[in-house]
DNA sequence: CAGGTGAGAAAAGATAGCGT
DNA sequence: ACGCTATCTTTTCTCACCTG
């Protein structure tokens, strides 16, 4: 079989952190990512829209990534440029977190924390980010990981020159997935609500890429996700973080214990409300401020 | 005693249903 | 329309209980 390999840099206009990006939470470590902690380099398969399969080797370079990619022949220009925005996307490489940082500056406890750090790894497409999020609803780590591998498995797609690494499926590979071949992934439940959201965005009903830039606010964008069947207050505010709104807070388990144990040690029990809104003062960075708060190595 | 089997419990949010 | 509460759902983990 053949196969051709090409690099190119990447650069970011604003402060960046590779490490950072890619292990400021679990999403590395999703199939199709996998990210390796003794290389510090981040994989990952990918299918462009033409249908060509690629690999692509990311690694850190000062104000950007290096990106080494397979694939079974050459790339044309628009198959390069396709590699790039993928790139772009998942490392946010666009995104300006300047206002974030002069916000954290105001914050003695704050400074050691990474210049350029702050951004979150998300997928290629909502879509994508969307059918993990509610893979992990309801469920732990461990099983959210199966879960996603598995679905990877059985409906990616495998490129030629590398087999065992199969694509994230596309929405209509799992719309046309049978439900049990869905549970059979692990999904229980979560089999009808990926389905519906894979079929509808298949059909063109559902235009959920477009929210992404979407101009909306976003309390209008948070309506439209709870619409979607599968989703609540919690994936709501995780997809927001996703598309790159900072306005909301995911109230979970973990939110609760975290802000529970910090701000009200030795209290009475709190209200929901009360727990909410320990990060208001933070406004559109609602969420980078609680998920990057300084204080969780001291719990 | 090694190796299944099976009932609960735990974990984690989504969601329907009520009151204000 | 908003804020709670109670209920629903699935998978995995745990531990007692059989069985050959």
């Amino acid at each position: 079989m053949s196969m051709a390999t090409e690099t190119f840099r990447l650069h970011a206009a604003t402060p960046f952190d590779f490490v950072h990006t890619c292990t400021a939470h679990g999403w590395a470590v999703l199939s199709p990512f996998t990210w390796d902690d003794a290389t510090q380099r981040l994989v990952r398969v990918e299918r462009l829209l033409d249908g060509t399969h690629v690999v692509l080797h990311m690694r850190g370079i000062p104000h950007g990534v290096h990106v080494t990619v397979e694939s079974a022949t050459p790339l044309t220009p628009s198959q390069r440029a396709a590699c790039e925005r993928v790139v772009r996307t998942c490392l946010r490489l666009d995104e300006d977190l300047r206002p974030f940082y002069a916000r954290i500056a105001e914050h003695p406890e704050w400074r050691s924390f990474p210049r350029g750090g702050g951004r979150l790894l998300r997928s290629p497409t909502l879509f994508e980010d969307i059918v993990k999020t509610i893979c992990t609803t309801n469920t732990r780590w461990a099983q959210t990981k199966r879960m996603v591998q598995r679905l990877v498995e059985a409906f990616g797609e495998r490129p030629t020159f590398a087999p065992h690494t199969p694509t994230f499926p596309t929405p209509q590979a799992l719309a046309q997935a049978s439900d049990e071949a869905l549970k059979a992934c692990g999904l229980g439940y979560r089999a009808a609500a990926v389905r519906e959201i894979a079929r509808a965005v298949a059909e063109g009903a559902l235009d959920i890429e477009a929210w992404r830039t979407s101009e909306a606010p976003t309390a209008e964008l948070r309506k439209r996700l709870l619409s979607l069947r599968g989703i609540g207050p919690y994936a709501a505010a995780t997809l927001l973080m996703l598309i790159g709104r900072y306005d909301e807070v995911p109230f979970d388990s973990i939110y609760r214990d975290f802000v529970v144990r910090t701000f009200f040690k030795g209290e009475p029990p709190p209200s929901k409300a009360d727990l909410q809104r320990v990060y208001d003062e933070w406004g559109e960075w609602k969420y980078l401020a609680y998920w990057f708060d300084p204080r969780w190595k001291d719990a």
